[in-house]
DNA sequence: TTGAAATTTCAGAAATGTCTGAAACTTCAG
DNA sequence: CTGAAGTTTCAGACATTTCTGAAATTTCAA
């Protein structure tokens, strides 16, 4: 059913399933629904992955929770089927949102209420601390919300400028010329 | 011993932990040394967190392990003492850099691997998308290196810039002009 | 309606992960 | 050396998460 390219795909995914946050199997139904040309359903799931129906029926549940999965139908055929974005840059682009929500907005929150409160003298430095965290991290999600309105397109030219975006954003004097290191 | 706030910062890290890929002990002790104006050792930990010795000890290497901490000696004094480092973009960096090693580079390693097999013919789809993973994931992280080498002064004032980014690289001509949206 | 196909829910079993106390180990002053 | 202070290791207790099969629910053609 599967070749041994898809399933080797397959158990390296859900291996690394723990390190991402998700659990191995929907780690592996995702690896195998990405390889699939063609959208498969739950029973195939099953057939592949190896796993119980009801294994299967929750682990897609939690992978459209992700929005990594779309769901497809057949005309004259009520099973739901499901495939991955073809794009792999919308893969990239959900994955980056998701993540944002579940592991840093719910800090951000926590953060702002924290420093809102009145804060006796010798808190200070958690304080400061604090509000360090908090503006480092409105600035990096600030600057993330600012890329995601780049389209694909522009967004890979600009990345793929890798490092000349330095030297660009210097000669349009937007940074200060390099200092000259010192000779040794 | 904790303030409030120094108390409810611990324990969000601690729920927080299990979403970001430690435990909740590991979560509460970084959230505990991040506040803390002064080194702490682990029967300081102890008395904060609340959890046996052996857990501050197995935490703390954990900690070690992902560059989280630093260690410090007072004269005089054998105990190890912790504390994070003042420098929160330091902070950052480091756990990109740590999580881009565990999550990303092993990945990365095992694509290309998949990729230098030989294929059967009907397995070219699945081919393609490997390649098409792997190519994107080494976009991003080539990107990421040269963002890496910035110092932090110049990454700020890049990020700053946010919007704006888009602009000057179009007028640098790195980008085509802005496409005219039709009137409605 | 009815009932066959498909899916979801859920209680408990199985598997994993975390935490503790006790024992082992390390270090170093005396 | 010796032993006191500090640290680490580890087996098993405890807790959480994952997985399954059986039962409940939904869907829709006939």
């Amino acid at each position: 059913m599967l070749s041994d390219l898809q399933q080797e795909f397959m158990l390296h995914f859900g291996e690394m399933g723990s390190r991402w946050g998700i659990n191995r199997t929907v780690g592996q139904i995702y690896a195998v629904l990405f390889l699939s040309e063609n959208p498969l359903c739950a029973d195939d799931l099953v057939a592949r992955v190896g796993v119980s129906r009801s294994n299967v029926s929750m682990s897609l549940k939690e992978l459209q929770g992700w929005n990594l999965v779309e769901l497809r139908h057949k005309p004259g055929d009520r099973r739901d089927f499901f495939k991955t974005p073809d794009d792999m840059w919308q893969i990239v682009r959900t994955l980056v949102e998701e993540r944002k929500k579940r592991e840093i907005d719910p800090t951000l929150t926590k953060l702002r209420q924290l420093e809102m409160r009145q804060t006796p003298r010798d808190d200070a430095y958690a304080h400061a601390r604090i509000t360090e965290m908090r503006e480092l991290i409105e600035l990096l999600t600030g600057w993330y919300d600012e890329m995601n309105r780049l389209e694909t397109e522009r967004l890979v030219a600009l990345l793929n400028m890798g490092a000349r975006l330095q030297q660009f954003a210097r000669k349009a004097r937007l940074l200060p010329a390099r200092k000259t290191k010192p000779e040794i």
